[in-house]
DNA sequence: CTGGATCCTGCACGATACTG
DNA sequence: CAGTATCGTGCAGGATCCAG
């Protein structure tokens, strides 16, 4: 399983809004980023966890069109990256619980300005079709 | 060319921290955004442009590891969701200038976001290695 | 210099069936 | 309930060559 992205080398401080320096310096942060994130579900994921801790079929339920399978691989893949805790209950039938880790939670600004983003472009699409 | 998100339908408002509301809410936009942002190279190009107008050439060096034909397509991309200006200038040879639109300027605090949380990723990875 | 045309490959993702 | 196993597929994206 890969855990890291293969791009992984440098290190520097700077932030999008101002400064000249080579934008590379920007652009592989990010690509760290959405290397962790990537794939279509990843995202909807932690957002669903950040409404509460959820069990297996109830995340499956409320996450509009997602798999068991896709569910399944992409929570195992995020729990590889630490985003997200897997607790499992001797119940019968097995219970299991997700929650986002503390870093999981770390995400939540990016997300917040992806969705004011994401709510500001549905409009401007459906405003014009 | 597919332009929208095949799934656009809702619209409401919320903001990820705090409320309690179906979180289906909060997936869909950030889906819409997603779309939009899809692919390897799209949010890199968009961070090239932030930095600058720039030509094709130019943009082919800065960001690393894209090939002209990834450049070429993620950029047409781009000019027909109106992220990207596309100026042509009838020099020999021909010279293209692209630059971000007032809109693909709106995702400067949603990228941001991700660069912060990409360089402190970049951290714990590479403090444990 | 700015791309387009082709060819090729892996893998992301879906569908379906099954299990402890 | 919480997944796994298997199969099939499209398409993202790399490599290479060509063109106005």
């Amino acid at each position: 399983m890969k855990l890291n992205n293969p791009d992984l080398k440098n290190d520097k401080k700077q932030t999008t809004s101002g400064k000249k320096e080579s934008c590379t310096k920007i652009i592989q942060p990010v690509q760290d980023a959405l290397y962790v994130l990537s794939g279509k579900w990843k995202l909807p994921i932690i957002i669903s966890l950040t409404y509460g801790n959820k069990r297996f079929s109830q995340m499956a339920r409320e996450i509009p069109k997602i798999t068991d399978r896709m569910l399944a691989k992409e929570l195992r893949e995020l729990e590889i990256n630490q985003l997200v805790k897997r607790k499992v209950y001797d119940s019968i039938p097995v219970m299991v619980e997700y929650s986002l880790t503390e870093y999981g939670k770390t995400l939540n600004p990016a997300i917040d300005e992806l969705y004011k983003w994401g709510v500001q472009h549905r409009k401007k699409i459906i405003g014009k079709d």
